[in-house]
DNA sequence: TATTGTTATACTCTATAACTATA
DNA sequence: TATAGTTATAGAGTATAACAATA
């Protein structure tokens, strides 16, 4: 069963990232990878990416959302939720209405359109979702999801 | 002990994005922003990135390694490792020696000094894994791991 | 024909500084 | 002074096509 040992040159043809394996990093990111390529592909049909349509999500259930909470919200700095905000209302999936009280400021609202797509996309991401969880029991996903929120909630304990 | 109620008009400064902490995709992103963003700091002082450390990590592990493999390794496509190991190698952390039996290929070496930038920085890198992780228990860890391994795993599993 | 490494290129994501208009 | 949104810009990460040398 075995193969041939072969000593003189060892075999690189079997790769080891055992080192790279002890690290959460390392694993979150092959893991991510995997789920933002299909996520990809289960987007395209809607022309929406991770960014559009996470901010579409956002704004419907949350609506009258400000950008700067959007921003926080995504994990995103200001500059860069501008840009999504202009693709979704160029596409008519959301407006910009005046805020109340201040007028530096948008209410973030989802168009019927927008409201619509909304749904439909959750629909298939639910499906991709089931598709790339199938094989892990409740226990593990439920573990999983607390560890990651863990680590989210423990981003004081970052460097500096 | 609750708020009192503002009928009129929701507050929209508890936002919510309950729907997006159903998928795997959005927590993993999350959490992965923390460890992404600690860790770039942990490596700034090595004048490493993500990428470049886990490229070195992967040659030291696996001398003799060609481009090729370590794209595979690094689930990067081919292209994109060339800078990266133009940038360990004009650093002197590797070398590009002729690869046995194929004079298309490289056989990528770590130097001395590559080996020992890697073994500094992963010391580092253990910190950071420790601070990162310190509110999780064993079984979480674990559960954890197994969980990503096995959204990793199920890469076949994709759309189309 | 297929593969290794490469070049060129483009698109997305991310991050910072500086501006405006309001607060 | 501080904040909301914006502009401009630059750096990273990612992806594809096409090429020369070699298998």
């Amino acid at each position: 069963m075995t193969p041939p040992a072969r000593m003189p040159s060892r075999a690189v043809t079997d790769i080891s990232d055992a080192t790279l394996q002890r690290f959460a990093g390392y694993r979150m990111k092959r893991a991510f990878n995997v789920i933002r390529d299909d996520l990809h592909l289960v987007l395209k049909p809607f022309d929406l990416r991770m960014l559009t349509y996470t901010a579409l999500v956002l704004i419907v259930d949350n609506p009258g959302l400000r950008q700067a909470q959007l921003a926080d919200a995504m994990d995103v700095e200001r500059p860069n939720v501008v840009v999504i905000v202009d693709e979704l209302e160029q596409r008519g999936l959301i407006v910009r209405d005046p805020a109340p009280n201040d007028r530096r400021a948008y209410a973030l609202n989802p168009t019927p359109a927008g409201e619509h797509l909304c749904a439909t996309a959750l629909t298939a991401v639910e499906r991709h979702e089931e598709r790339l969880m199938a094989g892990i029991d409740a226990e593990t996903r439920a573990a999983m999801f607390a560890g990651l929120e863990a680590i989210r909630r423990g981003s004081d304990r970052r460097v500096k």
